[in-house]
RNA sequence: GGCGCUAUAGCCAAGUGGUAAGGCGUGGGUCUGCAACACCCUGAUCCCCAGUUCAAAUCUGGGUGGCGCCU
């Protein structure tokens, strides 16, 4: 373990555990400043689907890599990475304390692991191609060709999962290396950072998804469905087409379903969101959790939080 | 009160004599440039009782519940 390396706090959990509160109180303890960690507050826009905190709730603290990119724009967790470093070392320099506020899982890893992301910025035109040839011969056959290019790494994807099995290919075609032993070396240069991982989370799974099941109707009640509306009589979308809030209403637009089962779909595509981050957090085992249902007050778990963050020296 | 229909996993639902499809949800998991993505794994002895048969979720009778109609 070095021992200078610049500590930095993170805060991770799934949707609606309450990450957004607990950074800003920690970030008012810290003298920090937040660096968001969301693959959808990234977008200028979308506000209420993706629940991006008001002025009052920010409560003065500087919020960085949130609500900064045009909706057609694509990104990604390798420009996230390079942006958020940045990020770090200047709120470093200015002497403040960064703390990294955030529900993707990707996003947050690759960040405190220092994964380097491959030169490989994506080939349209040859991906297009690979969609193609999965087409016309088949996925199997589209699998054989990343078995026979690097083994190693088909032994990881499944043949099923056409997005990874592509981008592994891609990688292989504009590289000229294989995709496994990129992988390998992305891990080889060490973090420069001593991070400690705060993680929200519920004991019981009926207190989180009824937070979420409040949450969605708070956003309907605050005009989500005006603002999803906006968006789909707008400009197409790249990354941020994928948000859960938008694409469910859709049927509703098109007079396909009613309100209420959209607004319910919405729901329990959160619920399963959710279930998916948790999983992806669980098997990160240097997290120190934090069990929201343990607690009847916000402020109890700013205090077990304190003593968490203590016994790494943060306070 | 009478007549008809129906009863399969949390929900929807195939199967009409040979030993329970599928979908959704739920739970678990994977994840290195779209990650709020993509993908994988996961469950039942068929309302109850009796009978027919080598063999019944599947046929017969009765019971119970639901749906519809009639007086």
């Amino acid at each position: 373990m070095m021992q200078n390396k610049p500590k930095v706090l993170a805060v991770c959990g799934p949707t609606a555990s309450g990450k957004t509160w607990l950074g800003v109180e920690l970030a008012r303890l810290l003298d920090g400043e937040i660096i968001s960690a969301d693959s959808m507050q990234i977008y200028k826009g979308m506000d209420i689907a993706s629940a991006k905190p008001s002025e009052e709730e920010k409560k003065g603290i500087p919020h960085h890599l949130m609500d900064f990119l045009d909706r057609d724009v694509t990104f990604s967790a390798a420009d996230y990475v390079v942006l958020a470093h940045e990020k770090i070392r200047d709120i470093l320099s200015r002497g403040k304390f960064p703390i990294i506020v955030g529900g993707t899982g990707l996003y947050i890893d690759s960040l405190l692991n220092n994964i380097t992301f491959s030169e490989s910025k994506g080939d349209e035109e040859y991906r297009r191609s690979l969609y193609d040839y999965a087409e016309k011969n088949g996925k199997e056959a589209l699998y054989k060709r990343l078995v026979d290019a690097d083994p190693e790494a088909a032994e990881q994807i499944h043949i099923n999962n056409l997005v990874r099995v592509v981008r592994a290919l891609e990688v292989i075609h504009e590289t000229g290396r294989k995709f496994s032993e990129l992988k390998e070396e992305s891990r080889r240069v060490e973090s420069p950072y001593d991070s400690v991982i705060i993680g929200l989370n519920a004991v019981d799974r009926g207190v989180l998804y009824d937070r979420i099941n409040r949450r969605v109707d708070e956003m309907v009640e605050n005009g989500l469905v005006e603002e999803a509306r906006q968006l789909w009589q707008s400009s197409p979308m790249k990354t941020a087409a994928n948000a859960i809030g938008y694409k469910e209403l859709i049927p509703y637009f098109e007079n396909k379903a009613s309100l209420v089962e959209c607004i319910d779909k919405i729901k329990q595509e959160t619920r399963r969101y959710a279930k998916r981050q948790l999983t992806w957090f669980r098997r990160n085992d240097s997290i120190e959790w934090l069990m929201i249902d343990d607690f009847s007050e916000k402020c109890e778990i700013l205090e077990k939080c304190k003593k968490s963050i203590a016994k790494y020296g943060i306070i």
